[in-house]
DNA sequence: TTTCTTGCAAAACATTTGCAAATCG
DNA sequence: CGATTTGCAAATGTTTTGCAAGAAA
């Protein structure tokens, strides 16, 4: 963690915690409505300024999930991300993904892995319970 | 493979070999410029009409490396994706994830996955060799 | 005071859409 | 022929930028 040197302002404090309270993974817009409900009025580019500076800072990870806009994840702790390709729900999942897969990676091709960014798409359970039919076209 | 069932245009079957032939990973505006220099003027509508065709038929993988714009590869086999945080070069490694991890994944969350999505975030070899100083922040 | 940040509006991109004309099966 | 796709241009949605005014160290 680097939480010290990071130069925190009342607009950057108060988007951190908008993210870190989000259950969802909010996009840019999620967070300004938020932020309007709490009686907060930042300009867009100031969400945009302090998401881009938390996310280099560390204290957020900034996931592309195909969906046109990015969104913000206050979790920093290595964890994954399933998608479901039928009713678009994400979970998140704390199983580690194993070191020697990544020591192997390593050794294979000299690239020295710092972080992961996971996205396994597939069904979730209750989507696998309703499903009929071809599950990959749906 | 789905490679019946698909219904071939002229311009469909143009920019699927452009990105097969690519060694990158290109994104929409750069296919453009490539069917340009082939002699090709499809519109962007087009373009981006047959990607979304292609990447729905399972022919191309559509990824997105944190850059703007969505990037094409042609290499639809399962592979992992290496991202120099230094350089922004983008390397791909045929290493099998490990079942034994997906089935972890499957038992603990109920979720059955479909398709990993992979990007390892680090150090290219050639970048580590150079590196100096907190590659983190570079 | 000196530097970095905010607010605002405009600009820059990436992508989608509507509709008439062309193409495919 | 009937269904689908293309081309074009305009619309949409996201993110960035420039600059004057304001806040932080």
């Amino acid at each position: 963690m680097e939480s010290h040197n990071i130069h925190w302002t009342t607009q950057r404090r108060v988007i951190y915690n908008v993210v870190r309270a989000a259950k969802d993974h909010p996009t840019a817009k999620d967070i300004m409505d938020r932020l309007r409900d709490e009686g907060h009025s930042f300009a867009y580019g100031t969400v945009y300024n302090a998401l881009r500076y938390l996310v280099d800072a560390g204290l957020l990870l900034e996931l592309q999930l195909g969906d046109g806009a990015s969104r913000y994840d206050g979790r920093t702790e290595e964890h994954l991300h399933l998608k479901c390709d039928r009713c678009g729900r994400i979970e998140e999942a704390g199983i580690a993904v194993p070191d020697a897969w990544l020591t192997a990676v390593h050794e294979e091709t000299g690239f020295a892995v710092l972080r992961t960014d996971i996205v396994l798409h597939g069904l979730c359970e209750s989507c696998r319970e309703g499903a009929d039919g071809n599950p990959r076209e749906a």
